[in-house]
DNA sequence: TGCTCAAAGATAATAATTCTCTTTTAGTAA
DNA sequence: TTACTAAAAGAGAATTATTATCTTTGAGCA
């Protein structure tokens, strides 16, 4: 994925181009794993010596405002950021707090089925994702 | 839900039955939507007024690795927690940020026949919670 | 009833995040 | 191309949740 397509996807987006913008935004689409607030600022510290955290937060906060970013928990850590390319859900593992993407259409349509046809009494539903906790049994790094 | 039951589940546990551990574990109980450190803290001053900020912490902590209870967090604020252990998932509202359980059997046969046949490699999976997100559509409260 | 170790209390320390204020700069229009 | 302006970035203080440390207390048991 090229800077351009980031620097268009903030364009499109009415916000404004500026370099910490495009190396945030960068950096967590790079970073896989979902980082942290602090991995984003180590490795944006290479190519942005000065940036400054509250920026890094600012950024942040504002690329999921306009949804190009996710925040995602678990029950352990602090906040952590994912690039959303497409509808999946996480794998936590329990052991070592590794967070990984789950990717499943046939899944994804088994519960979209089961909740067109049984409804929420009192909400509207409007994503569902899954909270996959377990253990990676192998010591293979899941990076792609 | 009786004292008794909980100082018999802090027992159970080999925990010493304290007051403030039997506080601790009936506010959580009793405080519905998923109380934070600071709600339960809150509930207790009036029966412990003197009860310390660390002492609420610990014994949550300690109650979470002994699973009386369970952390919950969204993407938004700080640590909440839940008294219920049976099997179940969280609808969260977009707008106001309140967390209320959803359970589901059929749901859960579903989603574990779908998990029997279909393996993820290299991962064990242990427990499958689903995040609803969308939003209440009226101003009925939710606590029972 | 007294002993002992775990738990509670008090409070300092830490860490993540937010806030405030100043300076810089991207986007725009002359 | 230059100048203008609002928005963004920088710097660092402030806040907040949580953890750690150390002392005192009390639950469980001989």
């Amino acid at each position: 994925m090229t800077t351009e397509y980031f620097r268009e996807q903030l364009k499109l987006k009415g916000l404004k181009v500026t370099p910490q913008r495009v190396a945030i935004f960068e950096a967590v689409a790079n970073l896989r794993n979902h980082p942290t607030a602090d991995h984003i600022i180590d490795y944006i510290k290479n190519n942005h010596p000065n940036i400054s955290v509250g920026t890094v937060y600012k950024v942040l906060d504002s690329l999921v405002e306009n949804q190009l970013l996710k925040k995602v928990k678990n029950e352990k850590d602090v906040m952590r950021y994912d690039a959303i390319l497409q509808q999946h859900h996480h794998l936590y593992c329990s052991k070592t707090d590794q967070i990984e993407d789950f990717v499943d259409y046939e899944l994804d349509k088994i519960i979209t089925d089961y909740f067109s046809k049984k409804k929420i009494k009192g909400f509207k539903v409007k994503e569902i994702s899954l909270q996959i906790t377990g253990e990676f049994n192998n010591n293979s790094i899941h990076t792609k």
